[in-house]
DNA sequence: ATATTTCTAGAACTAAAATTCTAATTGACG
DNA sequence: CGTCAATTAGAATTTTAGTTCTAGAAATAT
């Protein structure tokens, strides 16, 4: 029905994706993109309204999967495991890792996604909070408020500082930081009922 | 022998810090920092090479002051208490905090800072470095370089995590964040000869 | 073959930020 | 009081990134 395409919008991702692990995301300028991929701005614009609707589908899509597999894991309801996600996932997902947890998400937008993609931001926050929320009532850690916070820091925030060094300095992650990140976990979380026996 | 100024290098210092914890280091543009203090570029470039000079001085001022005041704890050598510095340093130099600890160094230099900063900068890391470097010969952790990785967690990235939510929400530090480090911290580094016992 | 629609092309426009440059002030000092 | 250096002043330039716009090319259905 019409002229078929030379590029796709995964092109393009892909490419911004690619700049983003190397230098940050001030580095997927339109142009630099536009020149990996070896297209014209026409291009670039047919598919896309702007380039922060580009950074948003980016970051939304890694964001995405991240919590999706961590969620799984949430379910099956082991908290180290699930605590020890992070550093897996890193060593899994060496490219994507360093596009999703180096940077703020307000690094990917100028402050101006199209808000369907706040949307979708959101819902990510709102079900992260609601997991982390079903975990806590499961645990003893003071009054529900202190528990959750509890839950949070124990698996992400410390998984996620045990990481990022590595990240920063594009090393693979060594399995100390899996000690480092149960020993954690172990001391954080009361146990329920499994002893702190590793799992990976 | 001349004229006398107007400003002051404090007063464009000042200024930028300011903008920066409102805004994030973007905020911080040469025209708004001109705003906010009243006066001419000229004034300004006057006094700087560049707006990356400002920044640079910006961030090793208060680099410098954090780290020189987590070390007189480090000397007196109780872990736990220098683990609980980082809460503690955010509760009382809150602005300070949100400029210092919220964003990466590289949000301050667009790449090219004046080389004796990026000396100053090297500095800084160097001493940290070999401070905990000396801290982790006295702990047992395996090997050397582990207990250097385990100490450089317990005591600063473990810490960060805890607060870096109620920086980012400008919200105060509750006090659970110290018990949560404390916590990490008996968890991560094998005591010594002091218990647990609680400072602040 | 031609009409229709999607896609390619890239020159031109816009906007924002950093910086330069030249001229004018101002205050202390001889 | 006139000179000199530090400082103020701000218009103008440069740079860089994002975006718009108009024209043309290509695939497919009729």
């Amino acid at each position: 029905m019409a002229r078929s395409a030379n590029f796709t919008k995964d092109d393009f991702i892909k490419c911004a994706g690619r700049l983003i692990a190397e230098g940050g995301p001030d580095a997927a300028t339109t142009s630099a993109i536009l020149q990996g991929v070896g297209a014209p701005v026409g291009s670039f614009y047919h598919r896309f309204a702007s380039r922060d609707s580009l950074m948003g589908e980016l970051w939304l899509g890694l964001a995405e999967d991240y919590q999706r597999e961590f969620f799984e894991l949430l379910r099956i309801g082991d908290v180290v495991s699930a605590a020890l996600f992070t550093p897996r996932w890193v060593r899994g997902h060496p490219l994507e890792a360093r596009i999703l947890l180096m940077y703020r998400r307000e690094d990917f937008a100028s402050a101006k996604w199209p808000p369907e993609m706040s949307k979708r931001a959101e819902t990510l926050g709102a079900e992260l909070a609601a997991g982390l929320q079903e975990l806590a009532e499961k645990i003893d850690g003071g009054s529900p408020a202190d528990a959750l916070v509890r839950v949070r820091f124990a698996l992400l925030d410390v998984p996620m500082a045990a990481i990022r060094r590595y990240l920063v300095k594009n090393e693979p992650i060594p399995s100390l930081v899996d000690d480092l990140v149960r020993e954690c976990c172990a001391a954080l979380i009361s146990p329920g009922e499994e002893p702190v026996s590793g799992s990976r």
